[in-house]
RNA sequence: GGGGGAUUUCCCGAGCGGCCAAAGGGGGCAGACUGUAAAUCUGUUGUCACUGACUUCGGUGGUCCGAAUCCACCAUCCCCCA
């Protein structure tokens, strides 16, 4: 199976530019292809992820990824997919994020000599002449088309500032300046990203004549149409401080069954055929599913190592075996009380189960706390220090859980 | 430049000067049912020393016994006219 073909069979694609010159510029590795990160956090979320695997199969087939930091374009910000302006990032945030960026993605692509490379836009976008880049790119955009654009269309209602208008531009320029420097023929990005990308493709063609070539990523979706890769409106991380691998390996062990095979298709490496064969199952046989999917995907991202830990963790909790890899938190002497004790409550809080005590008392309340498996009802319910020594592994709800000791 | 409107808790959105920690919906959390899924039902959803107290309604001052509600100024956004 071609490098397309088995694109194409995941699900990954989602609109091209010439479907034929893409498939044989791919298939044959002939590809130098970018893919734009835009760095408005300081670490990549589990939506950059896909286009990190995407990269990563064409690496495989011979094609040269760049991945390119956003360091000038994240100046602008895009507009694309937003109801509301994003908050201006200072200089000194972007080029911290952009080097969190880097380190994140080299653990996953190989960047060695002649495999791959990464360029930050600020290079050559913070040294344009306004004045001169509008009489060599400003020219060749129509006003008109670009306001029908689908990113700009939302925005039409709530206002678009002038600052954000010109993210379309800049992301072209970008294009452009890649293909004449680096002989870069192709970008890749998420659907989301499909206007500013022809803008790319149109202002070569304008320009210099020549073809270049766009693609999209299918967007993740679950089955409300929402985006995957985030809770409750927080992104999923890849950094393990602020997503912990195994806070990651439970999203993926948790999503909806309609959703499982598509992500295992789109997201990990599993060969084609196995999946398929995987996609006859039903029923409670898609929990299987479901682990495989959070197991492989934890061992992409975090390592085998944090991938059995985090499996570990979960059987130990759900199956209850043995308690082998389970999250401590480990209080000092001092939180306990002069008698020695400490109360349910505090204990929630001090293991990060929730946010504050007001939430833990209604924890209690709601019978959703037990204490090695024992419910506790009484929100005044004392743990004595000794019984803590040794261990005590404290649940809040079916999922959330920490083990407890004191020093 | 002129005129009009808006800003409420995680989000959307109601809110008469006292009965407002603030309706309703969404989302979240917990419980039941399950398969750590979905759907459904129930409860809950500012904080704390929780039958009480404290802090919240863009910001700063003011009026008043009392302000999310009235006034002034500032900030931001939207709409109409130019």
């Amino acid at each position: 199976m071609t490098i397309y073909e088995e694109l194409r069979a995941r699900g990954l694609i989602a609109q091209v530019t010439d479907e034929d010159q893409i498939r044989s510029m791919v298939n044959e590795g002939k590809a130098k292809f970018y893919i734009g990160f835009d760095c408005t956090a300081d670490s990549l979320t589990a939506g950059h992820f896909m286009a990190l695997t995407l990269m990563k199969r064409l690496q495989m087939a011979g094609n040269k990824p760049v991945a390119l930091i956003g360091g000038g374009t994240t100046m602008i910000g895009d507009p694309s997919g937003r109801t509301d302006m994003r908050k201006m990032l200072t200089k000194e945030d972007i080029n911290h994020n952009a080097d969190c960026f880097r380190h994140q993605m080299e653990r996953f692509i190989d960047f060695g000599e002649g495999k791959a490379q990464m360029v930050n836009n600020a290079d050559w976008l913070l040294n344009l002449n306004y004045v001169e880049l509008l009489r060599e790119v400003g020219a060749c955009f129509s006003v008109n088309n670009m306001l029908r654009a689908e990113c700009y269309k939302q925005r039409m209602e709530k206002g678009l500032s002038f600052l954000e208008f010109n993210y379309m531009i800049m992301q072209s320029y970008d294009f452009y300046y890649l293909f004449r420097h680096y002989g870069c023929n192709m970008q890749f990005g998420g659907d989301d990203q499909w206007s500013n990308m022809l803008g790319g493709t149109e202002l070569i063609r304008r320009k210099l004549g020549e073809d270049a070539h766009a693609m999209t990523i299918t967007l993740l979706t679950d089955s409300q149409g929402k985006k995957m890769g985030k809770t409750a409106g927080n992104a999923v991380w890849l950094d393990p401080k602020k997503t912990s691998p195994y806070d990651f390996y439970q999203y993926w062990r948790n999503v909806g069954d309609a959703e499982v095979l598509k992500c295992i298709r789109m997201l990990t490496f599993l060969p084609i055929e196995q999946i398929n064969e995987m996609d006859k199952w039903e029923g409670s046989q898609l929990n299987r599913a479901k682990e495989i999917l959070a197991y492989e995907l934890t061992e992409l991202v975090h390592g085998k190592e944090e991938a059995d830990k985090a499996e570990a963790g979960a059987k130990a909790l759900f199956a209850s075996g043995a308690d082998a890899e389970i999250p401590t938190t480990e209080l000092d002497a001092s939180d306990l009380g002069a008698d020695g004790n400490i109360d349910i409550l505090t204990v929630l809080v001090k293991a990060g189960l929730v946010p504050s005590k007001s939430e833990a008392r209604r924890a209690v309340e709601q019978g959703g706390v037990t204490v090695d498996g024992e419910k506790v009802s009484d929100i005044h319910a004392l743990l004595s220090g000794d019984a803590l020594r040794s261990g005590k592994i404290i649940r809040r709800g079916k999922k959330a859980f920490k083990k407890v000791t004191v020093k």
